[in-house]
DNA sequence: GCATTTCTTTGCGTATGCATTATGGATTGT
DNA sequence: ACAATCCATAATGCATACGCAAAGAAATGC
């Protein structure tokens, strides 16, 4: 099996797994730069690896490489999440139609089924982490079930950033409880294999959100333009 | 992309252009393996620069990184070929609808009629290379009057992957010349602000280039399963 | 004072060297 | 002959060093 350091994983692998966290807890702070030698520093490791690191997370859209003025963490406009939650919306409806040609049995769809009764259970308990967590875990798993591992990558990829967005607003905006309808309409669309719905009420399900988070970035002005 | 310093871009960047070239023309074939000191002698350079240009090609799908066993050019199959199209149809019938929604002038849509013209005149004389071309100028330009810059960079990555399928169909498919009709619609449609007939037109035009290629791609087993 | 030039600093790009560790062939035992 | 083990090899991951070029500071001229 894979021990290549004694710790568990490489040094570059964990200055991007560091990098990230830190990047989407908002500890290093939208908008904020910062030499690869503090980053290095930081993290208790040479450049390279560091490096290494903020190259992948630069083809993540997390941050970029600005020669002299260091590694810049990316702010997130309006604009931004506008794009991105288009994005996202797009290949998930994707995802929720081909999951329903797939013709899972309800058996396969059991984590899909847990992630809705998991947020049925948060919605009662108010609790907001975990809602977030279920609901998470809804749409990782709904791009599993497409069978497409691209759209799985690229919608990982973009989420991290939509990530951003909603840690700032969870606790402004309402559990928004109506959307666990969606979650069921798009479930038993997959299950009966009808692909049309599953992507046309995600679409919609999606959209709304978007508008929603939108909204309350807005009106908060949550995020730099 | 962007050369500010046409002979003096560093040997970092010039690796990624180099190698993605490589790949692109199957120079450095699907599958095969390449050390990075290799590498790095072919293009006259030290390990570094190739090792930052293999990090920033794998996120971008082309390559992969396997300790000791070096860099491996990813193969693709014909089910990589239909997730990767399925990603770019959807994104670009996305683009596709909210170019229509932005509402350009005629000025505006010019680079994208000239590229239909392009391929009309590549039809007539039967230059495949020259229809190649301005079939991908087109894609490009739609893209970018999404106006969703992430969508632009997310399909240029992906169509990477398409391009090295379509490289080595090209002399074999026929130039589908009934397919500039489509495009000619969906140019329409946005100069007339539709976005409904944008997107489905460029849909279907997508899904059957789709069809048309993996076709191919499976009579001819063309590429590694 | 203000603009311009020179100087200094400093962060990056890249080369290089080394310790680590997987690999695959040789070796040994059955 | 075959399997298991050992070991030499080699490629990587990472640290480190260095030169360059840019940003800012200081100095100079007007």
């Amino acid at each position: 099996m894979n021990s290549p350091n004694p710790k568990g994983l490489s040094n570059s692998q964990r200055a991007i797994v560091e990098l990230r966290r830190m990047i989407l807890s908002g500890e290093l702070a939208a908008g904020t730069d910062h030499l690869e030698s503090e980053l290095a520093e930081q993290l208790n490791m040479s450049r390279t690896p560091v490096r290494e690191a903020a190259l992948t997370l630069e083809s993540a859209g997390l941050l970029e490489l600005r020669p002299r003025k260091g590694v810049r963490i990316l702010p997130i406009s309006p604009k931004d999440m506008r794009e991105v939650y288009d994005v996202v919306t797009e290949l998930e409806s994707l995802a929720a139609e081909r999951a329903a040609e797939a013709g899972y049995t309800q058996e396969e769809l059991r984590t899909l089924d847990l992630a809705i009764s998991d947020m049925d259970k948060a919605i009662e308990d108010r609790d907001l982490d975990a809602w977030a967590h279920a609901d998470d875990a809804f749409h990782v798993e709904l791009v599993r079930l497409s069978g497409n591992q691209r759209i799985a990558s690229i919608v990982a990829m973009v989420s991290d950033q939509i990530q951003r967005a909603k840690s700032a607003t969870l606790y402004i905006r309402p559990i928004p409880s109506k959307s666990n309808e969606d979650h069921r309409v798009v479930y038993a669309a997959i299950r009966d294999g009808d692909p049309k719905t599953a992507r046309e009420r995600h679409r919609e399900h999606r959209r709304q959100a978007k508008e929603l988070l939108i909204e309350i970035i807005e009106k908060h002005r949550l995020l730099r333009l």
